[in-house]
DNA sequence: AGGGTATTTAAAGGTACTTTTAAATGGACA
DNA sequence: TGTCCATTTAAAAGTACCTTTAAATACCCT
């Protein structure tokens, strides 16, 4: 099995642009469901149920999906809501360019980890680890730039690439790096 | 090994009388780290490190000893209480008679119980199971009248016990009717 | 009269929180 | 005018706290 097909992506946030301007209270209205509390926060909240995702939307036009684990879902949340706003008499675009901002990923080294042993190993300077504050070590990496939380059971949560292969990076070189100091 | 001694007891409730009336707010200043609220609630709350016990003293001179996991600990709590107060020249009692109200104890049936089965042949008169509002099958035993808390596990919780050899006999009971209905 | 206030203790199951990341935007703060 | 707060999502694993039971004590409330 190769490191790709053992990295299981768990969240996809991306963003789009549906129209220069929306009515959010108009909105509101036509979404079954949606939670809009503008004195809390300026954007729109909406879940769907399949695939399980969650978007807000703002008064910019502006739309963010958050929950889904493919892009395909990503795709899907999106259209559904283009259709649904349409349904509803809301003009928006078609097709709209949409982006990947953050994909968060598990991976699992399959060994027990030492944290503090691998604390000292890395290094101070893109090491975090307080044990009695979070559980897992936070490992921030430059090339590719993500951030590694690695747990004691080997677990490795990557978050903040923007594309799978990223991921797939970070946890080969965060293996090699601790099969170079016998951690692994 | 003896069920006797396989019987932990984890918790002693105690009470006896120290006077005809205490001014709690006197002993409030008088024992430091004490916890006096009125309004909370009437008594006083007051703290032992050896042994690990907590005290509520009434302003009717009664009191309470809970925490202890022996009878000697309860006296040593309580006799150390009357000392503080004598030395803060409060008036107490000297050997003063003390009940033992409740024992909690644990036992270990050493075998996974199912615990679905378990109340089907137990008996609904006697036993309440809704794991979902709490993992424990609840088992009134009428004689001695004490209850039994079973888990998945085997585990066996015991209270409302006044003597040790309560807890032994609910123990040797519960044994003795799980292994009839094949259940253990 | 009963229930809530409070103390202790075990069992085991659940919930909620801790950390990280990213976009969107509106308000508050120096 | 930046910074930081608000929100959404997800995983990891650790902690805290809640659930239940019993008992004495007593004071408030309905």
């Amino acid at each position: 099995m190769s490191e790709r097909e053992k990295i299981a992506i768990e969240n996809i946030v991306a963003s789009t642009s549906l129209a220069e301007h929306l009515d959010l209270s108009r909105i509101a209205l036509a979404l079954d469901g949606s939670e809009y509390e503008p004195e809390q926060f300026p954007g729109l909240i909406y879940r769907l149920h399949e695939p399980k995702t969650a978007v807000l939307i703002f008064r910019s036009g502006k739309v963010n999906c958050t929950g889904a684990k493919n892009l395909a879902n990503v795709r899907l949340t999106i259209e559904t809501i283009i259709q649904k706003l349409k349904k509803a008499g809301i003009e928006v675009y078609d097709n709209p360019d949409i982006v990947v901002q953050n994909i968060v990923a598990v991976y699992d080294l399959e060994a027990d980890l030492n944290l503090t042993d691998i604390a000292m190993s890395l290094g101070l300077e893109n090491v975090e680890y307080e044990p009695e504050q979070f559980p897992g070590l936070v490992y921030r990496v430059e090339e590719p730039k993500v951030v590694l939380l690695l747990f004691g059971s080997g677990k490795v949560v990557c978050t903040g690439a923007k594309e799978e292969s990223e991921i797939e990076q970070a946890v080969i070189k965060v293996k090699k790096e601790l099969q170079k100091v016998g951690l692994i």
